[in-house]
DNA sequence: ATACATGCAAATTATTTGCACGGGA
DNA sequence: TCCCGTGCAAATAATTTGCATGTAT
């Protein structure tokens, strides 16, 4: 039975590394951040509160930006409200939010290729193709409103 | 001498046709956007009171709300902070937005063309290019990073 | 011991809402 | 007169920060 994707990271290493502790409180955002994907800072100490109820949502945000900082997770604007976090050994994708139902898509990142390309050659602009959010209508949407 | 763009566009009937008032609070709002571009509600609020001091924030929010369910203007979720209103009516663009200086560049709708035409292909999901946001590093930045 | 982590409460920032007054159709 | 639009203050959300306590090294 070979490694299942990068599940079983050893992110203690990562931390003490970098000088920092693997706290449960820390072990816990990372494990629901890793299970959730694409949750705000709120669901994710919901989600953490399952196991650990005491921990502070302050804790959370704290975590997440060391995290962030890190490398370990990043985070993505889907549209106005909290940003949402994922672990950044996921592959990365391009996000299609539905601006009517708000549904949340993903599509490979090979769809932004063209425009990346574009943008690095014409003006040297590197795309952070996961940090990519692309508004519109889904399928459904669209064909409800005809 | 014609119309310079849609500078002079008669807001007063648009707003009239649908049984709103063009009172002086919006009209100033529709010209700080006009004249700002990309301005959150805050700056926008700065703008008008130049003009009119008295004018609350709460104020340009609702003509905000307003003006963008007459479609004269539209936001665009630019990062983090707050969203930035724009005329409606200005050219559409796709939003280069740098992670490190945070600036902000504007590029021609046809660099999203590719992404737009294959998502609307494979999964019937129309692009709105104006609601677009790029993240990434500008040449500047990269640059000075190596 | 010493520095890193956390909980808790208070401070911020961004936005929304209820309510009463004021002016125009 | 009646309704729309506004100012104002209070209510929400989403984050951030200061501070005191707690704990691993």
């Amino acid at each position: 039975m070979g490694r299942e994707g990068r599940v079983d990271r050893d992110w203690h290493s990562e931390l003490r590394a970098r000088g920092y502790r693997l706290t449960p409180q820390r072990q816990l955002v990372l494990e629901a951040v890793g299970r959730r994907g694409h949750a705000t800072p709120e669901e994710i100490a919901t989600t953490v509160r399952e196991t650990a109820s005491g921990v502070n949502i302050s804790t959370v945000y704290r975590t997440l930006e060391l995290l962030e900082e890190l490398g370990l997770v990043q985070h993505t604007h889907l549209g106005h409200g909290a940003p949402t976090y994922s672990v950044a050994s996921d592959h990365e994708h391009v996000h299609l939010v539905c601006r009517v139902c708000g549904g949340i898509d993903e599509a490979p990142p090979e769809v932004a290729r063209p425009i990346v390309e574009e943008l690095a050659a014409t003006r040297g602009f590197q795309v952070d193709v996961g940090h990519f959010a692309v508004f519109g209508r889904c399928r459904g949407c669209a064909e409800a409103a005809g």
